[in-house]
DNA sequence: CTAAAACCTGACACTGACGTCAGAGGCAAG
DNA sequence: CTTGCCTCTGACGTCAGTGTCAGGTTTTAG
């Protein structure tokens, strides 16, 4: 498979794919012409990369954890760093769930302003 | 309340609120010779600007939104880019759950590995 | 009164995950 | 063979929120 189907299967663009190569998140073999060749599970790896970096993992850190995610094994320190990061997406979660929340209690307000008020109705479609 | 005062009970730094100001998120009267002022309410609104940040909105959306927080009173199209906004954080909750869970799984996965191999116990304090 | 600390404006630096362009080569189809 | 699309490397551009520095004024503490 070459980078352009990757590329369009995982939904990313082709220059991403070689920044993931470039900080060792992403391995390709190369044809006698120089050009990357991936195998199927390239496309998978791609996304869990994507959803990582959607996390707010850094290049790094995902760099630091996918080898582990390879080998299916864990040192001490690995584990301490997948546990890690997983304490920050949920503290995350818990942060944008309170946001969100504030967010409705704004519509909330707004949206019900002094009924003796002039205020404009429901949107017909928007 | 001067600039040094909002920072550290926001938590922010002092460049941050400058930068705030000049994106139309916060406003401050100015003395005589120019030093901003803040009321007791811009402690708390910094705080709703970062949640914000932290939800990733944009400054021009927060400066879009905002004007609606104050007025207490939302128009059709305001009322669109609250919803809109909350959504998307919805969205975020959901993608954020699904890749903790992934992580979840792979902690699962490298710390047990194969019984009959040899591999690192448990951390003992980390 | 004076020194330290806080504030001002303006402007350039930085970070990270890419976008984008240039210039050159590779590959299947007609 | 050549046309057209895909790929290559290298390098600079972008965006957004902030750090940081320079050079100067203002406020506060002793």
């Amino acid at each position: 498979m070459r980078i352009g189907d990757v590329a369009t299967r995982a939904a990313v663009s082709v220059r991403a794919l070689r920044y993931y190569e470039e900080q060792g998140l992403l391995a390709s073999t190369r044809s006698g012409s120089g050009q990357r060749h991936y195998t199927e599970a390239a496309v998978e790896r791609v996304k869990l990369i994507q959803s990582l970096y959607g996390a707010g993992l850094s290049s790094r850190t995902i760099a630091d954890l996918l080898p582990c995610v390879d080998a299916q094994v864990s040192t001490p320190e690995s584990r301490a760093l997948l546990a890690a990061e997983r304490d920050r997406i949920s503290r995350q979660i818990a942060e944008l769930t309170l946001t969100r929340d504030k967010l409705d209690a704004i519509i909330e307000q707004t949206s019900r302003p002094h009924p003796q008020c002039d205020y404009v109705t429901e949107p017909a479609d928007v």
